[in-house]
RNA sequence: GCGGGCAUAGUUUAGUGGUAGAACCUCAGCCUUCCAAGCUGAUGAUGCGGGUUCGAUUCCCGCUGCCCGCUCCA
């Protein structure tokens, strides 16, 4: 009994505090939304698992944190400039590109007269602000759309400050800003959103094939997180839905409530960011097609040990949204579940890593004052293992508390009742948010069952 | 950006030109020895701004936000 609608996932994300519409008592502002209480631990949850798997598992990715303001320079190189721009409409017949706003017959290309044109297609524009105190229209900066940017301005810091040699990664998760046109879709289509990108650099000639590894692993990694197979595809880009940058993409599409649509991107940028960006470029043999660049002061090559020659490394870019991967992780995870008795109870089924609260302890009465200073005691012990939160929970009874964290998806419920106080070794009843299933552990070992529990889930 | 729809407690909703009822949730107390039980009580809403009117949550206009289609790509 699988029942999930865009309004439902939002219902229960605004009524258990995951997620909240932004400047919510004010009228909110548009495809902008804050984490509440749940929905930064499943946030950063998620955000943890992508940096351990990315940086700490592999011993050729580093870490990096640049900054969401860059010198506008950047993006007029990177591209952005040019294609983040106005609202713009393309020929089909003679590929004659014209802003919309600028036409003189909105049905008809300038150029041929032909009607055989595109909608205006806009390329979101990327936001700007002022930087210091002086008003000045050519004086601003700009919020990255985008945080490779980033990992490729920082590509000879990074190489020099690790002695780094190809194949290695730059890995990054952070904010990026995009004055999206329609944002829709609840966390999916936003104007401030999270990503999680690695710029994974290699050799030319060997790019297709870390391009097909890094889809594999990348695809793994989201199953880890628990979605499952009949809900994910894959998307080919081709052609003229290619990214400016890009010669070729593979889409990693998720059935999300309102459709099958775009999780992760995997890119081949080829050498065309740091193609763009480096200084000397008719020294090194660029194979994208680069805008002259007399701005930057730095190469950002490598040194071919065998040829002694510099060149400039294709980069392979897994670039995720993180705010579509917790929509898709909480999409996957909600089940209304048909009860035996005939009524329903609202499970988030989320993989125990990923759940906000990792354990709830309940006093099988809140009165009981040795009952509760026990469940706060087993709190506190089990909060000591860095697991992650350990709610104690006192509210209503023992079974409202349990379908209260099924809905928040806490994979563990441990009830502190008389026995627990009374009986040699403290047994407590600890009951499984999946299987309903429950079974008495001693206090001494709770610790011990907590970890297993976690470690082999 | 274009076209269409919607906006009443946290959620789901009822209703009215004379300033709003409910259910669930939440909170306090009682009761309760394990799956949303019961009893008593409590908090809480007409998105924002203007107009018409003696009086607007209701009618009109504007704004904001959300949803659907076009569009999109993290």
């Amino acid at each position: 009994m699988v029942a999930k609608t865009m309004d439902e996932l939002v219902s229960l994300c605004k009524r258990r505090g995951f997620i909240f519409q932004s400047s919510d008592i004010y009228g909110g502002l548009q495809g902008v939304y804050d984490y509440g209480p749940l929905g930064v631990e499943l946030k950063n949850n998620l955000k943890n698992a992508w940096w351990r798997a990315m940086v700490y598992e592999r011993d050729d990715v580093e870490g990096l944190d640049s900054a969401i303001l860059g010198n506008r320079t950047i993006y007029k190189y990177s591209g952005h400039e040019d294609t983040f721009s106005d609202p713009l409409v393309d020929c089909k017949d003679c590929k004659n590109r014209m802003r919309a706003d600028h036409m003189k017959d909105k049905s008809k290309c300038d150029k041929c007269g032909s009607t055989n044109i595109t909608e205006a297609r806009d390329f979101n524009l990327m936001f700007k602000t002022q930087v210091g105190p002086v008003s000045d229209a050519d004086n601003y900066a700009v919020l990255r759309p985008e945080t490779a940017q980033g990992i490729f301005t920082n590509f000879k810091n990074v190489l020099d400050s690790t002695s780094r040699k190809l194949p290695f990664g730059i890995a990054q998760i952070g904010k990026s800003y995009r004055n999206e046109i329609t944002p829709r879709n609840f966390i999916f289509r936003v104007r401030e959103f999270e990503q999680m990108e690695l710029e994974f650099f290699v050799k030319p000639g060997e790019d297709e094939n870390w391009h097909k590894k890094w889809v594999e692993l990348r695809t793994q990694w989201w199953f880890d997180q628990g979605l499952s197979k009949e809900n994910l595809e894959f998307e080919y880009v081709t052609g003229d839905d290619l990214a400016h940058y890009s010669k070729a993409t593979t889409d990693i599409m998720y059935r999300f409530p309102h459709g099958v649509e775009e999780l992760e991107g995997v890119a081949n940028r080829t050498d065309y960011d740091l193609g763009s960006h480096t200084k000397a470029q008719n020294e090194f043999d660029i194979q994208a097609k680069v805008k002259e660049n007399k701005e930057s002061n730095a190469k950002l090559a490598v040194l071919d040990l065998d040829t002694n020659k510099w060149f400039i490394p294709f980069c392979i870019e897994p670039s995720a949204g993180l705010d579509r991967g917790v929509l898709a992780v909480l999409t996957e995870a909600y089940e209304e579940e048909a009860l035996e008795n005939g009524s329903t109870r609202t499970v988030l089924r989320l993989k125990p890593h990923l759940a906000p609260i990792k354990v709830a302890v309940i006093p099988l009465k809140k009165n009981h004052p040795e009952i509760v200073e026990k469940a706060k005691t087993i709190k506190n012990n089990l909060q000591s293992l860095g697991l992650g939160r350990i709610l104690y929970e006192d509210t209503g009874n023992v079974g409202k508390g349990y379908r209260r964290h099924d809905e928040v998806g806490t994979p563990i419920c441990i009830t502190v009742d008389f026995d627990s106080i009374e009986k040699e070794g403290s047994p407590v009843t600890v009951r499984d948010r999946d299987t309903m299933e429950q079974q008495v552990v001693n206090e001494a070992e709770l610790k011990r069952f907590v970890l297993d529990y976690f470690h082999s889930n």
